[in-house]
DNA sequence: ACCTGTAACCTCTCGTTTAG
DNA sequence: CTAAACGAGAGGTTACAGGT
């Protein structure tokens, strides 16, 4: 889908892409190799031909830190078919409070597809030891996550950085003409959550932590197992919201 | 070359929505 | 409960293309 992507341009936007995909010029090396553009000037497209090659060399590096200032954020759900194999689900839960007026990580759950990892405060969460993680990836995606995740983070962990593209489902969903939050969305998608954590929201992750504070061993085992369902449904999410926002855009008609 | 009409992009504010 | 950021919508502005 990026290939195809032609917003990434200053100047292009919805409709001057939709144009170049009518127009038979599908793909990047598409565009470089036109030599005239009726309804783009010859100085623009200089310009524009000059940010496209930087980014196939970026995308021939598989440089997501490129992709991840140069593409503005609302965009970024088109390079997940590109970087999937090397993305992670994250999410995160607290004591129930910001930080700054006490508000504390209490466990980071991350999901590549494979293996669910977790990190818990006072035993494994550390800057060095999430950053460890995070840099193993090249694709982030979370429901929410840039309202409330990732702020969360940097605000409370100092020393974590994120400069990998960022694919926020929930902004994504929104667009599709989707309501709620993850758990509706699970099951309007006719995805199964595991039955002990059904009922659940982030208020009671909030409790399950103070259960777990005072040495209830079983508590932190359901808020473990609550943060790895968000993570692995949002997996499988993420996938269908992809295919849903690339038909979205019409490419499809013009391939 | 210049001027003008049109189309689409950008910026801003406001309200909605979600998270734990 | 609270904070934050995106989307929607409106208005202003730029830039292209065609006519003179």
């Amino acid at each position: 889908m990026i290939r195809n992507t032609f917003s990434i341009l200053n100047g292009i936007g919805d409709k001057l892409e939709r144009k170049l995909w009518g127009a038979g010029i599908l793909t990047w090396d598409k565009f470089i190799g036109a030599p005239d553009i009726t309804f783009i000037s010859a100085h623009k497209k200089t310009f524009f031909d000059e940010s496209l090659s930087s980014a196939l060399n970026a995308l021939d590096h598989a440089d997501a830190a490129y992709f991840a200032r140069a593409i503005k954020r609302r965009d970024h759900w088109r390079l997940y078919d590109i970087f999937k194999e090397e993305s992670a689900c994250l999410d995160i839960e607290t004591n129930g409070f910001m930080p700054g007026s006490g508000g504390v990580v209490t466990v980071i759950g991350i999901y590549d597809g494979f293996d669910y990892k977790c990190f818990i405060r006072d035993e494994n969460l550390t800057a060095e030891s999430v950053m460890e993680e995070i840099s193993r990836y090249k694709y982030l995606i979370t429901f929410y996550g840039s309202g409330f995740d990732i702020p969360y983070l940097l605000r409370a962990i100092p020393g974590l950085k994120f400069d990998i593209p960022h694919f926020d489902v929930c902004f994504g969903t929104r667009r599709l003409g989707f309501r709620g939050g993850l758990k509706r969305l699970e099951s309007e998608l006719g995805i199964a959550r595991d039955e002990i954590v059904k009922d659940m929201n982030g208020y009671d992750a909030v409790k399950l932590w103070e259960h777990a504070q005072r040495g209830s061993s079983d508590a932190l085992k359901i808020l473990k197992l609550y943060n790895k369902e968000d993570t692995v449904n949002l997996y499988a999410i993420a996938g269908i919201v992809y295919q849903r926002l690339r038909t979205q855009t019409g490419i499809e008609h013009y391939l």
